[in-house]
DNA sequence: TGAAAAAGATGACTTTTATCATATTTTTGA
DNA sequence: TCAAAAATATGATAAAAGTCATCTTTTTCA
């Protein structure tokens, strides 16, 4: 797949950094990621890299948002988490010098870095205190996906919808628009599309949320959380 | 929660070691754990550690079964995955600096030993090799629990079971027999025990398995996956 | 920009799995 | 060891969610 590189911004400029796993490099580090990076462009649906490809190096969002799924059962597809701007991906299977277990592709037009393995591998060697960075995150990422694994074993859809919507409100653009296909909430709930909808509906008769096109808009977070929190 | 140690078994002794992640450590720091551990004997049903309080330290698992569990949705509790002879437990909340977001109960009766906090953490600063290791496993430990996500999502119950039977079946004693409640069989595939029942009964009737009293023994691995394949 | 494709919405129906009730067997511990 | 408690087993029923069909709206891109 070619892709066209868009203009570098260097990483001390980028307005994500100080979200970034790169924040903990050096300057001279820095210099050298600035250097050697790839900066892509991709547009919604396209991959940044596929379940069963060998990894070529952590990937930077400087915005968008990508989602991290897993072929599931019945050509199903598992949505693991959604990426937004300042996150890192791929470095998992970096470390553990393996093919990719998900594949990653853009919800929405997004920008974003790759820096090579062997950058990653340098400076993870050199630098403690970012190698401990990616032990949190591997950490948290531990927390998040069994937490995730209850509720989608015993949360009914209706409470794991409210959940994802607002999740996704926080971590959505400035004004907490969700901009994702039914069919990716879905995904991303452990449901199919219809259910989601209807789900949806419910909430939008309720006054929790506001429909517009495929944008929803969180109108009562409080709302949602206490339908979420009632089979807890 | 006072409980009786038992009488404490030299490392380089423990016939789970090299499977555990002590065998990287130096002869200098093994003498160290060896003098600095606890030796606990846990019954069926005791609690290694309970779901938000502070870790004391690493355990290590030196015989029988500790279930890793996460209070669910409507007073469940999900099991994220069950420990055997040689595994350790407990490190994520130590590197992580929090309180425990699982419990871990035995569910037969164990030998455990437990490595105090500080001992844990002057390790994994002098040892690299301990380090890397620990970051590999929580790599796995991603992986497993984000296959399991996809799984409950979207396999039905029976290939779940059969999955589920199969692991167990090869972590479990040598002759393979699984000695586990069909409510904790239900907790780890996500579902409820009456459920677990009737498809063990099914598997029993499609001579997959043969069932004495709790005990399930395989006797057909290669039908079980074929049964968890069919939904993949 | 406008036709084709994709996504959203909704109803009818089916399937899966949970719940409840109850009886039997197994395990536990005084 | 034996009575009480816990776990297993099974049927009947209910509820939740999935499937299929169809229609409408929105998006895409030639």
């Amino acid at each position: 797949m070619k892709k066209s590189t868009h203009t570098a911004i260097l990483c001390e400029k980028c307005k994500s950094v100080n979200k970034s796993l790169i924040r903990f490099c050096s300057v001279s580090e820095l210099e050298s990621v600035n250097y050697s990076k790839t900066c892509i462009t991709y547009k919604r649906g396209e991959a940044l890299f596929q379940e069963g490809a060998m990894p070529l190096g952590m990937f930077c969002i400087s915005s968008g948002s990508i989602k991290i799924v897993k072929e599931a059962s019945g050509g199903k597809e598992q949505i693991i988490r959604i990426a937004g701007t300042g996150d890192s991906i791929g470095y998992r299977s970096l470390i553990m010098h393996q093919r990719y277990s998900t594949s990653a592709i853009a919800t929405e037009d997004s920008k974003v870095c790759l820096i090579p393995r062997e950058e990653f591998t340098k400076i993870s060697a050199n630098n403690n205190q970012f190698y401990e960075a990616i032990m949190l995150l591997l950490c948290e990422e531990i927390e998040n996906s069994q937490n995730k694994m209850a509720e989608i074993a015993y949360k009914p859809v209706r409470g794991r919808v409210a959940e994802a919507l607002i999740l996704l409100a926080q971590m959505a653009n400035p004004q907490g628009i969700i901009n994702l296909t039914r069919e990716d909430l879905a995904s991303f709930v452990g449901t199919v599309k219809e259910t989601v909808i209807r789900t949806l509906s419910e909430f939008k008769g309720e006054h929790l949320i506001e429909i517009d096109k495929r944008c929803i808009k969180v109108l009562n977070i409080n709302g949602l959380e206490s339908v979420s929190g009632l089979y807890d």
